[in-house]
DNA sequence: ACTTGGCACTCTGGGTGCCGGAGTGCCAAG
DNA sequence: CTTGGCACTCCGGCACCCAGAGTGCCAAGT
C-alpha cells in the first residue's frame, strides 16, 4: 500500500507545513526535486493519503495538512534526526557547565531548552529513588517544632518541619540526630523503610515518641511523598505562532500549571537514550490534544519540550536527546 | 475643576468599562441612579475629562475608555476597598492552614491568589535579611567537594556545593562544621560578614585555606546574592479576554519568565499592611506596559497580581491585602 | 451660568455581492 | 500508471451599503 513514492510525498507534506504553516498544494509536492512527478500524479497519491487517514484538507480546494496519524509515520519511519552542530554541541556545554548547584543545574537546562527548540521546555528535577542519603539533620526551631534536614548523594536537600506534642530539651535533639544519623548514614533510599522502622523500639524511652513522629516524617518525605518537581520555560513560545493555537491557548496554559500532569508526561519517557514523542490526540490530556511532546530520561528524571503538532519533529528530538545526555552526566557521578 | 459630578463620571466609566469590556457611551453613565443627569451634560463633563487626559475614545462616535491617568485617579480617590465576605476570608483560611512547610505555604498562597482574582499571582519566598541562621551544616560529598547548607530561623534552607582544591580529611570537615557553626549560629544575618570574616586568620593553619573558601561562599549566599525567588500561578487567566491582549501577550509572557523582573516589581512595594497600585506605563519595564501591578508586603517578601489595566482594583486590592495578611502571620512567629 | 433636547455628523461593524486564485477531482489520452 | 486538460469549488480580499451608536455643538430653557 505504501509505496516509496507516497512516502515522499507525506514528507513533502509535514515538511512544508511545518516550514510555512500554510496547507500544501500538489503543485508545490511536485516541485521537490527527488519527486519527478507531475502534480496529477500527486494528486493520485495525496487522494489516496487521505483516504488512509495521513493527510486531510481544510476545505475542498485548499491543500492538505497532516493529520496526527501522518506526523506519527513522519516520525517513525520517515525522519532522520538532525544531528546539532558542533556550534550547538559547543552551546549546550558551556551553558550547561557554569552551573553552581543543582536547582541551578536544572534552571538552565530548561532555559536552553527552550531557547534551542523555540517551545515550551520543561524539565524534571532529579527524582530521589536512586539516590543515597548522605547526611541527616534535626534542627530545634523552638521547642516545640524540630525541622528535619536531609542531604542526598547528588545535593538534593529535602526538608520538613516537625511539630511536637511536648517540649524537647536540646540535649535530647542531639541524641536524635545522632539516632537517625547513624542508621541512614549512606543508605539508599529504597532500604531507608527498614533501617528506620525499628528505631523507636530500640532506643531510649523518653524519646520514643519523638523519634516515632520524626520516623514517620522520614518515611513520608523519602517514600510516600516521592515529591517530584518540575520546572518550565520558553511559555512566551506558545504565542509565536498565533495561528497554532486560535483560541485553544487557554487550555495549554492551564495544563501546564499542573504538576502532576508535567510529570505524567515526562514519567514515561522510560529508558535513557530513547526519546519519546507523543503527538496530539495521543496525549489523553485534557487540554494538550492539540500539543506534541518530545521527551527523554536523562538517568533520575525526565526532561521534554512541548509545542503544536506542527513541529520540527527531527530537530527538537535532537535537541531533547542533546540536553537529556548532557543533564544525565553533569549529574550522574 | 474637579467636581464631585465629573468625577462620578469618571468612576461609571471605569467601572462600566471594567464589567464590559465595551467604550461606555453618555448614555450608560446618565442611567445610572445617582447622576439625576442627561446624556448631554455628561457628554459635557466626559469632553472636560477626555481634555484633562483622564478618558479617551477609540474613535470619534464611540463610548470613552479610561486612560492609565484614569485609573490612577479612580484608584486614589475614587474607589473604596471591597471588604471580603465571611466565606471569602474563611476559605482562605482553610486553604493556607494545612500548608506543611515552606514551601507548601508559598505555592497556597500563590495559587490562592490566582483564583481569588482570577489573574496572574505573584509570591515571593520570604528574603533572607531579617532572618537568623539557626544552623549550619558542612557535609562531604566527595573528598573535595563539600556541600555547605545553611538553615534559618523560618525554615528556609540555602545549599551549596564548594569545589576544594585539595582533598579533605573526615575530621578537618568536623572541625570547619563546628568552627562555622560556632560563629554563625543565632547571628542575624545582617551580622554574618562581621562573624565570619575573621575567622580565617584565627583557626588551625591547616585549615585555612578551605575556611576561607568557605566563609566566601557564606557570604556570597547569605549576602551578595540574596537569591530571592518568586514563583506565580494563573497565567491561564491571561487569556481569559483575548480582548485585552490582542497581541501582546507574547511579551507579557516573556516579562513573567524573568524572575529578576517579577522581583523588582514586588520589591518596591515597601512598609507591611500597604497596598501598591502600579498601573500600565507607570511600570517601566519592557512588556507590561499594558497591565497593572496591585502587591503588597507581608514583611519578609511580597505578594501581588498582574492583569490587565483594565481589572477590577478594589476586589484585587482587598484580595492581595487579604493574603499577605495571611502569609505574613503565619510566617511570622 | 448650567442643563437640556435636538440635530447633523462620523465612525464602526456586519452583511452582501463580486471576482481572482489556488487547488482539487475526474477523464481521456499517452 | 502517468499526464495534461478542464470544469468545479471554495477561500480571501475588496467594494459597497446600511443601521446603529455616540459624539459635538447650538440654541433654548431654567
Amino acid at each position: 500500500m505504501l509505496e516509496e513514492r507516497r512516502l515522499d510525498v507525506l514528507r513533502a507534506i509535514v515538511e512544508g507545513f511545518v516550514l510555512t504553516n500554510e496547507p500544501v498544494g500538489s503543485r508545490a509536492v511536485a516541485e521537490r526535486r527527488q519527486l519527478r512527478v507531475s502534480p496529477a500524479t500527486v494528486r493520485n497519491d495525496m487522494a489516496a493519503l487521505e483516504e488512509e487517514g495521513y493527510i486531510v484538507q481544510p476545505h475542498t480546494s485548499a491543500g492538505r495538512v497532516p493529520t496526527d496519524k501522518g506526523y506519527r509515520l513522519f516520525v517513525d519511519r520517515l525522519s532522520t534526526v538532525k544531528p546539532m552542530s558542533v556550534a550547538e554541541r559547543k552551546a549546550i556545554e558551556t551553558f550547561l557547565e557554569g552551573a553552581v548547584d543543582l536547582d541551578d543545574v536544572v534552571r538552565r537546562s530548561v532555559r536552553l531548552l527552550a531557547q534551542l527548540t523555540r517551545q515550551v521546555a520543561v524539565v524534571q528535577y532529579p527524582t530521589l529513588s536512586r539516590a543515597e542519603v548522605r547526611h541527616v539533620e534535626v534542627v530545634a526551631m523552638t521547642a516545640t517544632r524540630l525541622l528535619l534536614v536531609l542531604i542526598t548523594d547528588r545535593g538534593r536537600v529535602e526538608q520538613r518541619v516537625v511539630e511536637l506534642s511536648e517540649p524537647i530539651a536540646d540535649d535530647d535533639v542531639s541524641d536524635l540526630r545522632r539516632i537517625l544519623g547513624g542508621a541512614l548514614h549512606g543508605c539508599r533510599l529504597v532500604d531507608v523503610p527498614a533501617a528506620v522502622s525499628e528505631l523507636p523500639d530500640t532506643c531510649a524511652p523518653h524519646l520514643r515518641r519523638m523519634l516515632s513522629g520524626l520516623v514517620a516524617v522520614v518515611l513520608e518525605v523519602l517514600v510516600e511523598r516521592p515529591e517530584e518537581r518540575v520546572i518550565l520555560a520558553g511559555t512566551a513560545n506558545l504565542t509565536r505562532s498565533t495561528l497554532d493555537f486560535p483560541h485553544t491557548l487557554r487550555p495549554v496554559l492551564e495544563a501546564l500549571e499542573e504538576q502532576v500532569v508535567l510529570l505524567r508526561l515526562l514519567g514515561s519517557s522510560n529508558e535513557p537514550d530513547t526519546v519519546t514523542v507523543r503527538i496530539g490526540a495521543e496525549n489523553d490530556v485534557e487540554g494538550l490534544q492539540t500539543t506534541s511532546i518530545v521527551s527523554a530520561d536523562y538517568g533520575f528524571g525526565g526532561v521534554g519540550v512541548l509545542g503544536p503538532t506542527r513541529m520540527d519533529y527531527p530537530a527538537n528530538i535532537a535537541a531533547v536527546r542533546a540536553v537529556a545526555r548532557y543533564v544525565g552526566e553533569l549529574l550522574g557521578p
